[in-house]
DNA sequence: TGATATGTTATCTT
DNA sequence: CAAGATAACATATC
């Protein structure tokens, strides 16, 4: 679900359309959506947004700031004043609402595992600062991939998810990833030579970059729609995910699906080593 | 009806 | 104790 390349996609909209705006009312229909003091943001102005991993920070005056995971099925979509509608967008899974001055965001949760924080400068560096790199950042070379995969006994693919280990991917953009480097997603990742690793690195950023320049994946089971409620297009170019029983791209054996983690795994066992 | 899907964290097991 | 595995969270859909 939204991956970094999707959280990337609503980060440069809404930044485009936010930056600038007041925060006027704030409507909390879930409780458990959104923690912190609510009255606060109320009259603050947004600065602008920013991501970190999946996360997406929107940056207010007053040393405060909106941390927000989307997890799952979160969607953060934006409607502006002059929209016919101004009910657009909202759903019975609407569970908060930002009101603006020349517009409204919706935070909305189908499954309620996202979330959004009211957080202060200094909290969100606390937080910040104990992530590890994105996988678009220049910290993340390939002998940091190399440091992180030599240290774990895992599964390669668990490893690439592990959001204390490398921020940003997620089970899409790991299983493409993995096919693109013609890498078996259950090889342990300390056994991944180092030629390996070198494409490896390369496919990450190449895949994650694609999905960035698509607006995202919506896959068959997902609900991702960037700020504007489009859906991505990054799932017309799938190679592995959610391809079982279909012929392989590039020897044309079958793409096989397993269960690696408790997650859909999907691979080309004649192509993947 | 019950299995399945997903990101992250909590909790259990080795 | 740490690493690794699995359950839990919520709910729509097949």
């Amino acid at each position: 679900m939204p991956e970094l390349p999707e959280v990337e996609t609503i980060r440069r909209q809404l930044d485009k359309v936010l930056a600038g705006q007041v925060i006027g009312n704030v409507q909390v229909l879930q409780k458990k959506s959104l923690q912190g003091e609510t009255l606060k943001v109320v009259g603050k102005r947004i600065l602008g947004v920013e991501r970190k991993a999946k996360m997406i920070i929107i940056r207010l005056s007053g040393e405060l700031n909106l941390l927000i995971h989307l997890k799952m099925t979160g969607q953060l979509v934006y409607t502006s004043k002059f929209e016919a509608r101004s009910t657009k967008f909202e759903t019975k899974y609407t569970r908060v609402i930002f009101e603006l001055d020349k517009g409204r965001f919706l935070f909305n949760d189908l499954r309620l595992f996202g979330w959004i924080k009211i957080v202060n400068d200094k909290q969100i560096k606390e937080i910040l600062g104990k992530m590890p790199p994105d996988v678009v950042d220049k910290e993340f070379t390939p002998h940091l991939l190399q440091n992180i995969l030599r240290s774990s006994g895992q599964a390669v693919k668990i490893v690439l998810m592990d959001q204390q280990k490398i921020g940003g991917i997620g089970n899409i953009y790991a299983n493409e990833s993995l096919f693109a480097s013609g890498i078996n997603p259950t090889r342990r990742a300390n056994k991944i030579t180092k030629e390996q690793v070198k494409k490896l690195h390369e496919n990450i950023k190449k895949v994650i970059n694609q999905g960035i320049k698509y607006g995202g994946s919506t896959a068959s089971d997902e609900n991702f729609v960037n700020a504007l409620g489009k859906p991505g297009k990054y799932q017309e170019h799938f190679l592995a995910y959610e391809r079982q029983g279909k012929q392989c791209h590039k020897c044309g054996s079958v793409i096989k699906k397993i269960k690696l983690g408790g997650r859909g795994t999907y691979f080309c066992q004649k192509c993947q080593k």
